[in-house]
DNA sequence: CGGCATCCGGGGTGATACTG
DNA sequence: CAGTATCACCCCGGATGCCG
């Protein structure tokens, strides 16, 4: 047993259908930067967009607002802006941002814990080349 | 209470540094096909290339095998050839995919669940606009 | 500080054809 | 059936410049 029932009872016969809803926030969750945006605000605690841009290292200023807008439209991510000056703006995530991210932290405790020996294990395979 | 333990210790103060294996690790199997070869063979159920094709509903063959290909080098997927003729290949996770698997079915389950309203909500959104 | 608009170059991607 | 080889294209993503 590997595979919910949830999952069959969406996907009977597919897993994923090409146009089905699922593909798109699939790819939007598991983005490159998604992905770390969501696990930076897992904490719980609001982020700057400056503090977001140093979390993930090497993203750059427009593929972080594309990420933060993408997430925002999916109901994932919250954007409160205070009309100050010099601007200060937050992001976090929304319940169901939240909600969300509980079932992404296992995943990449999981990959933190491996990523070593299986990178490891690639470096070999390539040296034997 | 939203990160692990596990996830401080490891990204004590930068969630992923743009160097770290887990970002190589985090990119293949958050990768658009990566996530569902991995989630069609988490049955546990082997599976044969033309049978992976039709799961991943869209993949190209080139895509297939460059998936296959890195998720194998990464001692995800095990790869079993059986000298026929017509070939038989059948891909089934190893024991380490299946685990990596175990934490992905969860976070696939809410997506499944959520899909709907989310791209819903960004229908909405993009309509009000 | 926190963005957005524009340009543009490289490589990831897909279509097609071919093979063991 | 299960792939590899080749090629053309497109779009991701970085760099730059400007604005509230």
């Amino acid at each position: 047993m590997t595979v919910s029932n949830t999952l069959r009872r969406h996907f009977p016969d597919g897993i994923f259908a090409s146009d089905c809803p699922s593909r798109v926030v699939l790819d939007h969750v598991t983005s490159k930067w998604g992905t770390l945006v969501i696990l930076a605000l897992a904490e719980g605690k609001p982020l700057r967009w400056s503090e977001l841009r140093r979390r993930a290292e090497g993203v750059s200023e427009k593929m972080l607002a594309q990420t933060l807008r993408m997430l925002e439209a999916d109901g994932l991510v919250d954007r409160v802006a205070r009309p100050v000056v010099p601007p200060h703006v937050e992001y976090s995530l929304t319940a169901r941002g939240a909600r969300l991210a509980e079932r992404m932290v296992p995943l990449m405790d999981w990959i933190a814990e491996h990523a070593p020996a299986i990178v490891g294990d690639a470096g070999e395979a390539a040296a034997r080349r």
